[in-house]
Order: structure tokens, then sequence, then C-alpha cells
DNA sequence: CACACGTGGCC
DNA sequence: TGGCCAAGTGT
């Protein structure tokens, strides 16, 4: 008995959200860069990497500077890549600069320069993790798999588990989820896919959700359950900015990557007040290898 | 699994 | 003001 009983709530979950949110994705997807024609798949990796914990609106103007000077994998693997983190500017998290370098080098030795579209091939690339992997597979190459962010496991967590937030992540069991709702066609499910997301981001938000303009309002648990606070553990909260390892790491990038020449030690050290938690800092960032020893003081890699 | 890892904007 | 949040990954 387990069969039908089990399969069909899975089964009707699939025939009413994935259509509704298709339709609703169609008419109300935003214009974004990634999503115009032909945007290369070059383009989504390095749009993906950008979009790791950092908004779309900032992201927006460096993705476009980055493909004008690095039109494909290869012009990347030919610079330096201190030139990547200088490029990365603000965008935060800057090894991801590092490992986007690293990704293009991979690409160029061992796909011939052509992002691959295969998830195994994806994942063994540095910085790309489950996420990024089927991202750039379905949203630049069609194929068919879920894919599930933050976003994603929001619009999941409401509309099927009838909770205000989603638990602690796991992948195994988020991208199982995600499953039983895709569509069987490949262009269907890659269209929810971005759907998903889009609900997420822009109605199915993590604070104010806008549930009157949602397209599943009427098929959400959350909804259905009358909205209840969200239970057990929370999210860890992000430790203080102000003062941390963090902040005095990003200042340290921030004076390298101004400078076209090696910076004396004692000169990055004078930007921080606390000597020891600056040397822990600065050695984090050369065990990271987004700065290098240089005979005169410090620099970006080569 | 928990934690480290940048930065900025919003309420 | 200060906590929360943002298309995650690596260890």
């Amino acid at each position: 008995m387990g069969d039908a009983s089990e399969r069909a709530p899975a089964a009707i979950a699939q025939n009413v959200i994935a259509p509704a949110v298709v339709a609703w994705y169609r008419e109300h997807r935003r214009d974004l860069p990634w999503r115009e024609p032909g945007f290369p798949a070059w383009g989504t990796l390095v749009s993906e990497f950008m979009l790791q914990q950092t908004p779309v609106a900032r992201v927006i103007p460096r993705l476009a500077e980055w493909l004008d000077r690095w039109p494909t994998p290869g012009h990347l693997a030919a610079s330096p890549a201190g030139d990547a983190v200088r490029a990365w500017d603000r965008l935060g998290y800057p090894r991801r600069a590092l490992n986007l370098h690293a990704a293009a080098v991979a690409i160029t030795e061992r796909h011939g320069g052509r992002v691959p579209p295969d998830v195994d091939a994806l994942l063994e690339l540095p910085g790309v993790g489950p996420y990024t992997a089927r991202a750039v597979a379905v949203f630049a190459y069609g194929l068919r798999h879920p894919v599930v962010d933050t976003n994603v496991r929001r619009v999941l967590a409401r509309a099927v588990d009838g909770a205000a937030l989603p638990g602690p992540a796991s992948t195994r069991r988020d991208l199982a989820a995600m499953e039983a709702l895709l569509p069987d066609d490949d262009a269907d499910a890659a269209v929810f896919n971005a759907g998903a997301m889009e609900l997420g981001a822009v109605v199915c938000t993590a604070r104010s959700p806008r549930c009157e303009e949602c397209p599943i309002r009427s098929a959400c648990a959350w909804r259905a359950a009358g909205y209840p606070a969200h239970e057990g553990p929370r999210a860890p909260v992000q430790k203080r900015y102000e003062g941390s390892d963090r902040q005095a790491r990003g200042v340290i990038l921030g004076e390298l990557r101004r400078s076209e020449v090696p910076v004396p030690e004692g000169a990055l050290a004078s930007l921080w007040p606390d000597a020891a938690q600056f040397a822990r800092a600065l050695a984090g960032l050369e065990r990271d290898g987004l700065v290098r020893a240089h005979d005169d003081g410090w620099v970006l890699p080569d």
C-alpha cells in the first residue's frame, strides 16, 4: 500500500506547483543579464560565482566588466590570479575570484576551453559546489537537474513543509525535495528551477513575504496551516563583522588591491590596531593564496 | 555538521 | 543602532 499512498502527494504537488510557478515566471521574470538569449555558458558560470552570497544588484555591473575583459575561460586563465582578485573589487569573499581563476585554468587545460555541461565535471572545478554545478548544467545547457539555492529552500519549506523557514540545509534531502516537483520535460524543468528561485527572491522572501501575489498560495502548506511562526533551531547568527578577522583580512586585501607595487608589511600592519590579529589575518590570507610574500613586502598572487 | 569566509543595504 | 540577509563552498 505504500506505493500509491506515498507517491500520490508528490504527484499532486508536481502537477500543481510546477505549472503554476512556470506560468508565473514567464509573466513576471526580471530581465537579468544572464537570462538574455545566447548568453554564453562562461557568462553563466561567472555570474553564478559572483552570486554566491552576493546580491543581484551588486553583481550586475561587475559581471559586465568581467566578461568584457575576459570573454572566455582562456582569456582569464592567461591573466594573473591577482588581476582577478582586483577585478573582483568589493563583491566580497575574494577567494571566489581565486577559485574562478583556477576554474578557468582547469577548463582551459582539461576541457578545451569550454565550460563542461556535466554536473560531475563541473563539481570537480574549484569553487563549484552542488548549487553552482547544477545551475550551470541547467541554465547554460538545459539539462534536467534540481537546482536548490537559499530561495528554493525557503519556497519548499513553506509550500511543501508548511514551515516559516527552512531547517538546517541538507544537500541530499533538499535535492530530493526539488526533484519530486520537477517537470519531466527538460525545458519545463529548467524554467521551473529558475521560477522557484525567482519566486523566493521576489515574492516568497525571508522577511515580509508577499503571499497575496504568490502563484502557489492555494497549494501552500504554510498558508494552509495559518502561517505558523518559525520554530526549532534558528540559523546560526553571523558573527559581528566590526573588529573581526574577516574585517582585518578585508582591510589588508583592500590595500593590496589598490597598490601596483609590493606593500611593506609594516605599512599593512599600521592599518590594524591589534598586532596579533593582524598577523593571524595575514597568515590566513597567505594560506588561502590571496596574498604572496615579496622581497619588498606583500603582493596579490601571480 | 558547524564554522569561517566580505561587504553593503535594509528595517 | 544593530541584527538580519544575500543565486554557497571548503574544511
